[in-house]
DNA sequence: TTGACAAATGACTCACTAGTCATTACTATA
DNA sequence: TATAGTAATGACTAGTGAGTCATTTGTCAA
């Protein structure tokens, strides 16, 4: 068990400095005073150290986030600990933050992607309890564009004390982002983020929707539309689904019927891609 | 010629898919249908490719941007017209833009972090002239935390469209970007970037500070500071810097005395990284 | 001291990569 | 058609990396 914190530790040091790729299991025991074989005693494969990494560090950084945003009583003070402790906090770690931000984490295999997104939606989701504590109903319709611009304050506040070893003040940048969060959260009337538009990303993007699926939807959604081009074509498309007659022409017309109608975004997205157009 | 545009092509689809370092130059030849002797009769090696690659697009995005800026006469246009085509330029070339965004590049080589770098403090004075122009010294204190914001809103916003192909409508999402940014520069009170860590910031980093200069910033401070805690630890600091004869831990103390100073931060970044403390 | 078990080692395999270069295929001119 | 010059090839080199496993080292109870 003392091994494998060795070892998390002294990678987490080399990946930081030269990224996962550019790191070589030779490399991390040498760091470590250990042969390479007893690396694999510890960790089954080099992807599997990585994994563990980031368990362990996303585990405590979004923790840490939840327990501020759930212990704080005062509304006043809740966005300002937010923003504090979420620096704080990646500030601790700022060698983990680094390779977080670095590796892109896409290129690496399945497992890894589909735990990020999750911690990722975990921290959506935290964010999201927040807004709707503070601001209630007011923000109902802009809450999603507000999650999208915290996040965005968070990333480019972070690249500069990450990236940039530059002394900060911690606590004037909260300051500075929750009058700058307060502000959008009063004022904002243009929404760009629908309901509709985050069930689309937060579909697992790897597990495929089936014929069927798609067909309940269209079925749901026929009923829904008054529209009667949108219903038709939408009537189409699903005898095309069941029994396909038509030219690709055709149904891309339909879909192009369908596609700016705002109940109809998710299908249309759906079709597109199982015809892959 | 040709034949350097089609290498450039399908490693832009093989990168964009499974990153730089994941592709081989077997894989981006087997994709072109050449051989892999005929890779390197258009490219000295797989880094110049690269280079080729973020010269090209970057160019072209950044120029399309400046044009935009430059030719939209009407200000009320100017934010919406801004993000429009910034949006536009980057789904245009979305295989590049997810490349972009991938590969944090801080992993590459020298050359190219400083290439990078150089794109980057480009699009910064593009936008800074651009909220310069709009707002005028009504923004004067707060014009580095409005790029930064900008930069954030893109950033979120376009991870939005490059990673999940989802139908998008850009006319809204610039609209309400341009709503955002009015609100965040007409109301904003509390800035926390100042000129002085901008200049820290786009110091060259790689470029070690000497001695001298160090010197000459602190004469210059010197003259400028009235409180009497601060010059003299400025001062001592200066004749530690000649002639080293304080201890570590005073050392250390003085830098504490000046840290918070407005007029001092930036020496004070730099003395520490000179003490590496 | 011995023997049994666990922990640690590092030389080794196998797969793969960037980059080279002698050879071959192609093209255009005389 | 012959020839010179260019473009393209792919087998090859030299190197690296992840992961394995026969062997060695360490530990502790009898």
């Amino acid at each position: 068990m003392i091994k494998k914190q060795l070892i998390m530790e002294k990678a987490l040091d080399l990946f930081a400095k030269q990224g996962f790729e550019a790191t070589s299991v030779q490399q991390i025991t040498e760091h470590c005073g250990i042969s390479k074989g007893s690396f694999y005693l510890s960790f089954k494969s080099k992807d599997e150290l990585i994994l563990a990494l980031i368990d362990h560090f996303m585990m405590q950084i979004t923790s840490d986030i939840d327990y501020t945003v759930r212990n704080t009583n005062d509304d006043k003070k809740l966005l300002y600990e937010f923003y504090y402790t979420m620096f704080h906090t990646f500030h601790k770690h700022s060698d983990f933050a680094k390779i977080l931000i670095k590796e892109q984490i896409q290129s690496f295999n399945e497992v890894l992607i589909e735990r990020m997104h999750n911690y990722n939606q975990l921290n959506e989701k935290i964010i999201l309890s927040m807004i709707e504590r503070l601001y209630r109903e007011e923000v109902e319709l802009i809450k999603y564009d507000l999650i999208y611009c915290i996040k965005g304050f968070m990333s480019t506040y972070l690249q500069l004390f990450l990236f940039y070893n530059v002394p900060l003040d911690l606590e004037l940048l909260s300051q500075s982002l929750v009058e700058k969060t307060n502000l959008l959260a009063r004022h904002t009337t243009v929404p760009f983020i629908s309901q509709e538009l985050i069930e689309m990303i937060n579909q697992p993007m790897t597990e495929e929707i089936t014929k069927e699926q798609m067909l309940e939807i269209m079925d749901k959604k026929i009923e829904e539309i008054d529209e009667s081009i949108e219903k038709e074509s939408l009537f189409l498309l699903k005898q095309q689904l069941l029994e396909p007659t038509l030219s690709p022409a055709i149904v891309k017309g339909l879909l192009e019927n369908i596609r700016n109608h705002p109940h109809c975004k998710w299908i249309s997205y759906l079709l597109r891609r199982y015809y892959e157009f």
